[in-house]
RNA sequence: CCAGGGGUGGCGGAGUGGCCAAUCGCAAUAGACUGUAAAUCUAUCGGGCUUGCCCUACGGGGGUUCGAAUCCCUCCCCCUGGA
């Protein structure tokens, strides 16, 4: 049984723990995106070996590509991917109502790279590759119609078994009107609602977390933190969009989290930018989850103490990533000009090694936020962290 | 020595009279990446500036032509067969 405990004290920053009777995490703590059920370029049977407790898997792909009957054969998430103690949320599908709908269509991401008025009013609500509804949303893979509504995305992470799920949602795009994001936000509540009544039975195995929308808005932010924490529900999800201006992500979640109850834990969906996880924390995030670490390993992006280093830039160096870093690329001494020669010839050594150093970075940096929240020595953690990121 | 096929920008490889400073791929260089349409994407990639033009360039030299990487002659080099 995985009756859920959370322990989160009532300060604003604060450590916490979340126990399953197979699991339990630390907090503040960033899952590793394992979109299909797996790494992009990691076997599942070397996971347990990673640092990383806490893992997140989609709805969505593990659905159209068919996983699913294996994951249920398997037994469950956590013995398909082989790590029967590590801690595993999963994602309803509610980004990909964005990102393959308004977001494909308009070409721009959750965020926005700099301020952008001008792309905002040229573009149409309208222009999706999606069709949403009130009832449910329609997607379009490999030429076939795929469906998914609160009902089948709670169906599909049952069978699923991560210890959180995430209530069906729609990701909101910076580039929508603030009137659809309004009625795109009251949506995402009454599907809570029916995601909630789909759950009835489940409660005691996994953990359904609402998630709180409103964009950039101080007023639909707000009045969503209200509706979605009045429910009854183990946690939260934080989603959307968050403005662009330079500390508009820490001040948008603390609209939020100042209202959400405060023994309940907040995961902030794919955000995971190093500024961005320390802006969030002080807010009282307590869960996160991003592409960053792996996408970025894969692109030659290298996550040191000495900041973001661009493989490319240093790919002459017969020398480790970097010193005194547990991952096996570092403990095994491979240089970079090794891991370049991979990257040309299309050797997968080259990302899975790359993969496994930024994995480690960000567990490291993780459990150094948590002891320095510990040791009340958050602000100079961050300050550290702020030098080169 | 004979027969045939080639020599194009750092590399591979298109182009076979003007639209060619030369498609494309690789490499190089500079960026991007936030609930993964992403081992991806974008930009630059002979030199000069007034960014439109000028200069130097398709093995070397010569020629034909208004015009040649493209046609002709010649030399050099490489590959494949045959003596």
């Amino acid at each position: 049984m995985m009756k859920f405990q959370i322990q989160r004290k009532r300060k604003k920053i604060s450590t916490g723990i979340i126990t399953t009777s197979n699991s339990s995490i630390q907090t503040p703590e960033l899952a590793i995106v394992a979109t299909d059920g797996q790494l992009r370029s990691l076997p599942n049977d070397v996971l347990k070996d990673l640092p990383s407790p806490y893992f997140i898997v989609n709805t969505y792909h593990t659905y159209t590509k068919e996983i699913i009957p294996k994951i249920e054969k398997a037994g469950g998430i956590h013995s398909f991917m082989q790590i029967p103690d590590r801690f595993i949320a999963s994602d309803s599908g509610g980004f990909q109502v964005f990102s393959l709908g308004f977001g494909r269509g308009s070409g721009i991401g959750k965020i926005l790279p700099t301020a952008s008025d001008s792309l905002r009013i040229s573009h149409d609500d309208n222009k999706n590759f999606n069709k949403i509804t009130e009832n449910r949303v329609e997607f379009e893979f490999d030429g076939k119609p795929k469906i998914l509504s609160p009902e089948i995305s709670m169906d599909l992470q049952h069978k699923i078994g991560a210890n959180i799920m995430m209530a069906f949602d729609e990701c909101t795009s910076p580039l929508n009107s603030k009137e659809y994001i309004k009625n795109s936000m009251e949506r995402t509540h009454r599907w809570l609602d029916r995601s909630i009544e789909a759950h009835k039975g489940f409660e005691e195995n996994q953990a359904l977390f609402g998630i709180v929308q409103g964009g950039e808005y101080e007023d639909l932010r707000k009045e969503s933190a209200r509706v979605v924490g009045s429910k009854d529900v183990p946690g939260f999800g934080i989603g959307g969009s968050f403005g662009d201006f330079q500390e508009a992500l820490g001040t948008t979640v603390g609209w939020v989290t100042k209202i959400l109850p405060p023994e309940k834990p907040r995961h902030l969906l794919g955000i995971g930018k190093i500024r961005d996880v320390f802006a969030a924390v002080e807010q009282g995030v307590d869960l996160f989850d991003c592409v960053i670490p792996t996408r970025e390993a894969r692109h030659r992006m290298l996550y040191t103490k000495k900041g973001r280093l661009y493989l490319r830039k240093l790919k002459h160096l017969d020398e480790p990533i970097e010193k005194n870093c547990a991952c096996r690329a570092c403990v095994e001494g491979v240089t970079m000009s090794q891991l370049w020669t991979w990257f040309l010839a299309h050797d997968l050594r080259a990302s899975a090694y790359t993969t496994l150093h930024n994995i480690q970075f960000y567990a490291d940096m993780m459990r150094e936020i948590r002891e320095s929240i510990e040791m009340g020595k958050f602000e100079e953690l961050r300050e550290t962290y702020g030098k080169v990121y």
